[in-house]
DNA sequence: ACGTGTGAACCGATTCACAGCA
DNA sequence: TGCTGTGAATCGGTTCACACGT
């Protein structure tokens, strides 16, 4: 019933987009687990997602179950590795080495999905020239150079909050498309251009308002 | 108007809360700047929120503007520290001293909002009993214990993925109300237990995704 | 009979529009 | 007059319920 490249009904949200990379990564862990075939009650039951939300949010990209049977995990890997474009590589630049910067140079969890960071910048002269991670760290006045002959469109943003706008209009500059911006700081950008932000402090601080709510209601 | 102590109309969303939290962090650094009364159209205008929102989610807890006027910034700012409890100091702890771990340690945004890194635990050897950042290094098969005795509420989760759940299990046994996980697994917790994720790699992923989009469309 | 795929119903959050007050 | 505070209208996302295919 679906026609290949035809565009569905495309009134997804991106939090439908976040679930599919969720699906993935468990599909991907029952697939090792030696399972086959799955229902969508299966593939959710341990994730806090309803049975009928899977099957809505991949409804929009196309049908990829059988009735009656369920889902062939190797199928349904492949077809939630082509919806998200992992299935190739992508390049990434990162803005800003400190501690939470070096962190994420180190951290294994993008390699798996083929995310590599290409470049990374700072502009502190004790950094710059300085291998990390097996990331050459290059000076940030070069930045836009280097991002507009690379071609790159994704970029993370880990510099102190006080800078993160200037840094992010650079990278506009330059031709980036998305920011992930991990900066306590709300990033005006043109139209075309797609923030997501990470505030950590936020998060925390909501946690806080809710452990306070509940030594109010329980204690 | 508003009488303290009642309940308002409370079907705020945890999405509101976390607005507050940005609100403040602006509100701060406009007094910083000299500001001193504000309407909900200034204020709001660099923070990507329309003002009656703003005014919406303040009304959940009280009315703190004047009619014809605006906000004064002061009351504005403590009537909020008082509302996300910010006003005191929160302790914390932390599992998983890896890479990422190491960078929340070392995070100044957290004693900016009054958040102190009480514990630390990990279960490598060669890291136990070492001193981060100020905070000593605690074996993870001594964490329930510690924590009881504490009486901490709140931890963070920086482990592999694999042993998430688990260590998730022995927090909530510990007392632990709120969890924010950073290990990309969806954990399973009783249901008086709040858990914030952030999924780095799947923010990431999501923004692959539109950055393929952007191609489709647009070359 | 079983589990998917999906329009329709529902629900919650955002936005509108205006009454109320300085 | 100007800006807040908030019910009412709207919008979008989730859930329901069932037709459909195997």
């Amino acid at each position: 019933m679906s026609k290949k490249g035809n565009s569905r009904k495309n009134n997804f949200s991106s939090e439908t987009i976040k679930r599919l990379s969720v699906y993935l990564r468990n599909s991907r862990k029952l697939k090792e687990q030696g399972v086959d075939i799955i229902s969508s009650d299966k593939l959710t039951e341990l994730l806090n997602v309803k049975p009928e939300q899977f099957r809505k949010d991949l409804s929009y990209f196309g049908e990829f179950g059988k009735r009656g049977v369920g889902y062939n995990l190797e199928r349904l890997i492949k077809e939630l590795e082509n919806i998200l474009g992992v299935n190739k590589q992508w390049n990434i630049v990162l803005v800003g080495i400190g501690k939470l910067g070096g962190a994420l140079l180190g951290f294994e969890g993008f390699s798996k999905f083929n995310i590599r960071i290409k470049h990374a910048f700072d502009s502190d002269e004790n950094k710059i020239g300085k291998i990390k991670k097996g990331v050459n760290i290059e000076d940030i006045k070069d930045m836009k150079k280097i991002i507009k002959k690379s071609g790159i469109k994704i970029a993370m943003i880990s510099t102190p909050p006080d800078v993160a706008q200037e840094i992010a209009n650079i990278l506009v500059e330059a031709g980036i498309k998305c920011i992930l911006n991990f900066a306590p700081s709300v990033l005006r950008v043109p139209q075309d251009i797609l923030v997501s932000n990470v505030d950590m402090a936020s998060e925390l601080e909501s946690l806080i308002f809710f452990a306070k709510q509940d030594k109010i209601n329980k204690v």
